[in-house]
DNA sequence: CGTATGACGTGCA
DNA sequence: GTGCACGCCATAC
C-alpha cells in the first residue's frame, strides 16, 4: 500500500474528538520517519471524507489548512476541543 | 530519471 | 521566550 493512502486511512480512522500529531500519523503509518509527508500528501490530496483537520503539530500548534486555518479551528472547536492562540488545548 | 515540493520537527543563536 | 536554519522522506511533475 502507497504511503499516501496508508496515511489518509489512519487519519480516516481518527475518532471525533480526537486529534493525532502528523508524527502520530506517520507513525500509526508505519513511517515514522515520514511524518513531513503526512502533510504533504493531505495537502496535496485534502479529502473531504478525511478529517485532516484532526491532525495538528506536535507543538500542538493547528498547523495550516487548505480551506482556512479558521475554519479548522471552527471544526476543532465542534470537536469539543479548544484552540488558545493557534494552540490546541486537551 | 531527476528535481522540487511540503498543512513539519528539532536544534541552536 | 522567540526566531532562524537545516534536515527529512515520499509524492508529483
Amino acid at each position: 500500500m502507497k504511503f499516501k493512502e496508508t496515511i489518509l486511512k489512519v487519519v480516516k480512522k481518527i475518532p471525533k474528538g480526537k486529534i493525532l500529531t502528523y508524527k502520530e500519523v506517520a507513525k500509526l503509518a508505519q513511517n515514522p520517519r515520514a511524518w513531513r509527508l503526512v502533510g504533504n500528501i493531505l495537502n496535496k490530496n485534502r479529502d473531504p471524507k478525511i478529517p485532516c483537520h484532526r491532525v495538528i503539530r506536535s507543538d500542538g500548534k493547528i498547523g495550516g489548512y487548505k480551506d482556512g486555518i479558521k475554519n479548522k479551528i471552527s471544526l476543532l472547536k465542534k470537536e469539543g476541543l479548544m484552540i488558545k492562540k493557534g494552540k490546541i488545548i486537551v
